[in-house]
DNA sequence: ACATGAAAAGTTGTCAACAATATTGATCTA
DNA sequence: TAGATCAATATTGTTGACAACTTTTCATGT
């Protein structure tokens, strides 16, 4: 019989693909919102890949926490499509197929430029400032070869242009699709993968700061295009059931 | 004339705090998306007022389902803001503040100009007779008055403009962002309110039809404004601990 | 009559046991 | 040995009981 230890939630010994590769200390209270908040950051990370199981047993231990907050964190994450459900087995973090992955860029390209145009229009300059340092923080973890950092800091970037609207609903949208995002470039990035390249986000920025609206837009959507035309999408892969089909038995 | 596809609603006598005004028939497998997407309906047709308190209990009698489920479901709803969880105290549907109403909205005028943009340059025939469709859906429902369904249509016109992207995230975000845009409604909206303006909707179809980007989606940017200027949203009501700005006592 | 405070009732939050399903591993057969 | 069959194990899904908290009710004293 296995005895549940709930409670302890110090040094939790943990293998490789545990999330909680980055060491830190749990806040006193660990709600839902906080476990979907660290799960996100492995994702953008890559330290989670896709298809990964996410045992129950596994993540109560990581967090110290009863099955129920780890349940409904996860049925959070699959309302937002960073995780799949499959009923009696478990979950697992997305493993976005093309279409999906088409799908999510499709909508960031719609999207995204909209946002920066905005952004471009009429900005707190806090918020520029704030830009501004993340782009020296991608120079420097460029710099210095910090490739999980830059994979982390390439996507953030987007999610803090959306934050520079001031307007926490786009933060939140745009945050969703970088997640995924991630997932995607995880999968389908082809080798020579330049996630965000280089200079392209501090000529955003100069756009940005110089008011140009519809340069801003336009530069922003032919990153993302960029970023889309990096991905090796062709080959819609085969599911379970297409078995069949490949076999010619249908 | 108009044919009506799902016309007939049997008017069943139902205590005004029921969600289950309009009386379906439960399907055989109740899962937590079935009870968001009727609470999703109850609120867009203002049958559920801001505020309502959702019990528990309640809501497992009304959809014949174990507290889990309900409990799964007013998860996911507050996740997007349409019910707020309050500790040891329940669910309640939210009831914004003047504040976040004017971030929704302000969220509104940045996405759908963007999406209808994308919509007046490329979209299939069949989801322009959609569009068609349901304006003719909303001129029945206005020619006779019934006032429920014209509040439903006018808010479902903007998410199927969404819809017709051929994108389903496009179609979700703008769906919650409608949703909550009700409850705004609801709340703010001045006597004379004008949901969506009377031909408005129509002159929009006309622009995407011909393929009038820009058009398009200025229509749809002064639309949303119209709206937006109907509300009143001037004097943001107090909260709880202001007391005390009020008093003086600070 | 009013305010105070304690008990009662009702609702939500949490947990543990149990049921249902999936996975693993051993055994048997051709 | 490869494959199939079936028991053993592990994981997830569900339920009901109980704890924690809030709201209501009611008794008491000024």
């Amino acid at each position: 019989m296995v005895k549940r230890k709930r409670g302890f939630r110090k040094s939790v010994p943990t293998d490789s693909t545990s999330i909680e590769t980055a060491n830190k200390a749990l806040p006193d209270r660990v709600d839902e919102a906080y476990i979907v908040e660290r799960i996100y950051s492995a994702v953008m990370e890559h330290r989670l890949p896709p298809a990964q199981k996410l045992s129950e047993l596994k993540l109560c231990e990581a967090f110290g926490v009863g099955r129920m907050r780890v349940r409904r964190a996860l049925l959070l994450l699959s309302d937002q499509g960073i995780v799949e459900l499959e009923a009696n087995r478990g979950a697992f973090v997305a493993s976005p197929s093309p279409k999906e992955a088409n799908e999510v860029f499709d909508a960031r390209m719609v999207l995204e430029p909209a946002i920066a145009r905005r952004v471009a229009i009429e900005t707190p300059p806090e918020y520029l400032a704030m830009l501004r340092q993340h782009i020296s923080l991608e120079d420097e973890a460029r710099e210095y070869s910090r490739g999980a950092d830059l994979i982390r800091l390439s996507g953030e970037f987007h999610v803090k242009v959306a934050l520079a609207s001031g307007n926490l609903i786009l933060r939140r949208v745009i945050r969703e699709l970088v997640t995924r995002s991630s997932l995607i470039v995880g999968l389908f990035g082809a080798s020579n993968h330049m996630d965000c390249p280089d200079g392209e986000h501090s000529d955003l920025l100069c756009a940005i700061e110089r008011g140009d609206a519809d340069t801003t837009a336009s530069l922003m959507f032919e990153h993302l295009r960029k970023i889309k035309d990096g991905l090796d999408l062709a080959p819609p892969r085969p599911k379970e059931g297409d078995l069949k089909d490949i076999l010619g038995l249908r």
